[in-house]
DNA sequence: GACCAGGCACATC
DNA sequence: GATGTGCATGGT
């Protein structure tokens, strides 16, 4: 155990040594990250920032704001993002729910704890997994290790997991072996991300890899 | 033109 | 419960 705690870290430290600190999320407000966590859902960031500007050119980027918008002008801001007409939904139930609940108030939506939430934002159609624990995490700085298809890519490329393990086996995977440290949970994911962009693609490039000889 | 990107819900068997 | 499919834009 306390040796695989070691390898966790010293996997974290070579990638911070590689790239060092990403400073995610990028978003100005808890609520930017909340907004980005869900136009993110399976597309490229530099793709949500389009969608993003154009909340903020438009001076909507707030939760009433953007309930009160017809659902064609909603897609149509957001459309950069892709998938813009499932997203716009998903976003309108995320909302629904963040104001009917906490009035659209990150800070009294983080005054409740971590399961509650958690349980919360997975009943929210159109958060699942990942989504809601990048909110938990990004936004409201709650300890949550968020496992994404990097994370798995990798895990699963350095044979660190199984082919059946689910999203909840490999986030226990971290979440055993690190200490519940909001800073490192956020630099931690963030640099497997980095790695997996760089070195784990579909094409891996694994004799560079930084996380080369990983293993627990 | 193919492939990829910081998922999720739903239909079908 | 597992497997397959639709959703869509923009960069490389």
């Amino acid at each position: 155990m306390s040796s695989t705690k070691n390898t966790l870290m010293v996997a974290f430290r070579q990638m911070l040594k590689r790239f060092g600190p990403r400073g995610w999320w990028p978003g100005e407000t808890p609520f930017e990250v909340m907004v980005g966590a869900i136009l993110t859902q399976n597309t490229n960031w530099g793709n949500v920032e389009r969608a993003i500007a154009n909340l903020k050119r438009e001076g909507v980027l707030d939760p009433k704001a953007i309930l009160s918008l017809h659902t064609s002008t909603l897609q149509r801001l957001i459309r950069p993002a892709g998938y813009f007409r499932v997203k716009a939904k998903r976003l309108r139930h995320f909302l629904e729910y963040f104001v009917e609940n906490y009035g659209g108030c990150d800070r009294r939506m983080a005054k409740c704890d971590l399961p509650r939430l958690r349980e919360e934002l997975l009943s929210v159609n159109g958060i699942g997994p990942e989504t809601a624990d990048s909110i938990l995490l990004y936004a409201l700085k709650k300890p949550v290790f968020v496992i994404d298809a990097y994370t798995k890519r990798i895990l699963s490329r350095h044979g660190l997991s199984a082919e059946d393990d689910t999203y909840d086996d490999l986030q226990e995977l971290f979440m055993d072996r690190l200490p519940p440290d909001v800073p490192i949970y956020n630099e931690y994911h963030a640099l497997i991300v980095e790695t997996g962009k760089d070195y784990c693609r579909t094409k891996p490039r694994c004799d560079e890899c930084p996380l080369n000889g990983w293993n627990w």
